[in-house]
DNA sequence: ATGGTAGATACTCTA
């Protein structure tokens, strides 16, 4: 079974990619970040013709997550049971296979010690609470999305110019530990090795054409389904397309 | 310290 996530960047936009995408890489569950979709305009037809069935929770303009999957879906949430209808819509969960996935869209932050920064630290304590609450732990449990925090060094193309910024302060990586510290396992440094390779760069400066990227698109997963993985690869090819997403997906494949 | 680009929207915000 594989198991892949994708920030899109605006899924309708993106849809002639995706479709010749999903076809060669054919994961069987894509989890989508930024669809910027309301729920009237998601593409469930088109999706179901590429052989996909969808959940989603989307809004205008910003946010919006989704699950698609060749296998049913079950016990869908969308959004934390303390959000209400204003709140961003970051999360989405649901058991495909036996295997409860949760995709977030981790909020960005914009600026250290903003806002935006706080609610993006508050947001990791209750992604946190999250699994306290309603997960368990011995079970086959994946958290994907696009985390807009990178870990560790190498995760960075450079620590210097990184160091104390957003995506990589200590503050962030310190609520996202948390959030490991439930039983996660980051799936891709796991199967890889300390290799370098990143999910995301920015569209300004040059960043693609030399390599200034970071890894802050990740797969983790519990204990049991770390033991059933077999492989999670960034796949960069979409990324080198005329007008993509600045993320690229990464793909994990498991033995069940 | 600022700007660089992209997407959705409607002349600005978010990333």
């Amino acid at each position: 079974m594989k198991i892949a996530t994708w920030n899109v960047n605006s899924l309708n936009i993106r849809m002639p990619q995706l479709a010749p995408w999903v076809a060669e890489a054919q994961p069987d569950v894509l989890c989508l970040q930024e669809t910027k979709c309301v729920d009237e305009n998601f593409p469930v037809d088109a999706l179901r013709e590429l052989g996909y069935e969808s959940e989603f929770i989307g809004q205008k303009s910003y946010n919006g997550v989704a699950i698609l999957s060749k296998f049913p879906i079950i016990d869908v949430q969308k959004n934390f049971l303390d959000d209400n209808d204003e709140s961003p819509k970051r999360m989405i969960s649901a058991t495909v296979n036996g295997i409860k996935i949760v995709n977030t869209y981790i909020p960005n932050g914009t600026d250290l010690w903003t806002d935006k920064f706080t609610f993006k630290l508050d947001w990791l304590l209750r992604l946190r609470r999250y699994f306290d609450d309603l997960c368990d732990a011995g079970r086959d449990v994946l958290l994907c999305g696009d985390f807009n925090v990178a870990m560790e060094d190498l995760d960075v193309w450079s620590v210097p110019r990184w160091t104390g910024k957003l995506h990589f302060s200590m503050p962030e990586r310190a609520a996202m530990f948390n959030v490991k510290q439930w039983g996660f396992t980051d799936l891709f440094r796991h199967l890889n090795g300390n290799v370098q390779e990143f999910s995301w760069w920015d569209y300004r400066a040059g960043a693609w054409q030399n390599n200034h990227g970071l890894r802050i698109d990740h797969i983790w997963t519990s204990p049991s389904l770390t033991a059933k993985s077999k492989s999670c690869v960034i796949d960069k090819t979409p990324r080198f397309l005329e007008k993509p997403s600045d993320h690229t997906p990464v793909v994990a494949e498991f033995e069940i």
